[in-house]
DNA sequence: TGCGGTACGCTACGCTACGTGTCGTTTTCA
DNA sequence: TGAAAACGACACGTAGCGTAGCGTACCGCA
């Protein structure tokens, strides 16, 4: 309660040059080249407490992605549902597009598919998060009035965040100011109660 | 014309050897442990060989990819845009969900962003077709009537199939049946033109 | 019949990064 | 002061990469 004690300080900050040394080589060279070897290197830690910690470096980049999407934070009440998801859709563009988080969004796509523990970690921190996430702010629109009771949250985040990743991944367009926007337009009307 | 010469003839052997091997290996292990020491070994190609055509896994990988993506065939005229969108979109989500399609986009993601190249041949085959039908499949709904004149292409394409790589690739729900006529089904209110 | 060219096989490398094992050293804390 | 935890340093064995160098089979042509 009064304050952190010191061995457990020292692991802290061990992790801390860690990972920072992650997210500077994962800004530098992206995920597919990096490599524990130089994460040691660089943090000036041995190669091998790292692995006491994680498993590869998988676990390392996804450590740091769970870092930075653990910072979003819940999208306030604006009175206008429309509004609201525009908001939020448009945050995740600007992370993505912006910050070296898409980057290693990209690759650690490929290891979500071949590592089973990797992928449950992902669903329950990321994806779950805009789920949860967008599940509140439709929910409040129903409350509102603003959205019809009969919604698919999970359909409509689907339908809100696919294209993003989309473009992020496959088709390489780019993540524009207006994205976030466009997307939620041509959604919502799906989404809205009255026929217009 | 009477028929195929040998030389081409031996080469083209040798290449679906090599391709035959690695559709095998790729179903087997996934494309995270693809390695061409083992195509070679398999396809009983020498490993120099492979080297000869293709400049690592990534390239070999996406061969194979496009291979299987060249094999769609255009979406018939069925007189009903929303039908042909479903059976176009469902079309995707079979052949990604039970093949080894799936396996193999989820694999190439991660190399897509380190290689300009192979993103370049991956768009210019996979993406940009899947957009040209949408295209053709809008257009005709706007001759028939079917479709607003001023719908952007792009973004229903992104609509459509955003959602299905999404789960492919992130959230790992299931590429089920009904999936494509409930993407289908949001969408479509967005394109159609009356209000209803 | 012989000769050049193409396609291919084979062996042997050098290299990077992996993941682990072992042991010595520092730091913390009772 | 001394055990225990955290860490560093070094040394391995291994897998797979991509390349080089050289030999061989076969096709087609003069």
């Amino acid at each position: 309660m009064t304050d952190t004690v010191s061995t457990q300080d020292r692991r802290a900050r061990t992790d801390k040059a860690i990972l920072d040394a992650t997210r500077e080589l994962l800004a530098e060279r992206g995920v597919r080249e990096l490599t524990v070897e130089a994460v040691a290197a660089r943090s000036r830690v041995a190669k091998t407490t790292i692995y006491r910690r994680w498993r590869g470096k998988d676990e390392l980049a996804l450590a740091v992605l769970i870092d930075m999407v653990e910072q979003v934070v819940a999208t306030p009440d604006l009175g206008d549902t429309r509004q609201e998801l525009i908001t939020f859709v448009d945050a995740a563009v600007k992370i993505l597009g912006s910050t070296l988080m898409g980057r290693v969004m990209q690759g650690l796509v490929s290891e979500l598919a071949a590592n089973p523990e990797l992928a449950r970690a992902f669903r329950e921190r990321v994806v779950a998060m805009r789920l949860a996430e967008v599940k509140r702010v439709i929910d409040r629109g129903i409350e509102r009035g603003d959205v019809r009771p009969d919604v698919d949250p999970e359909l409509a985040h689907e339908l809100l965040f696919g294209p993003v990743y989309y473009r992020l991944l496959l088709s390489g367009a780019p993540l524009d100011k207006g994205l976030a926007a466009r997307i939620v337009d041509a959604v919502f009307p799906v989404l809205a109660p009255a026929t217009r």
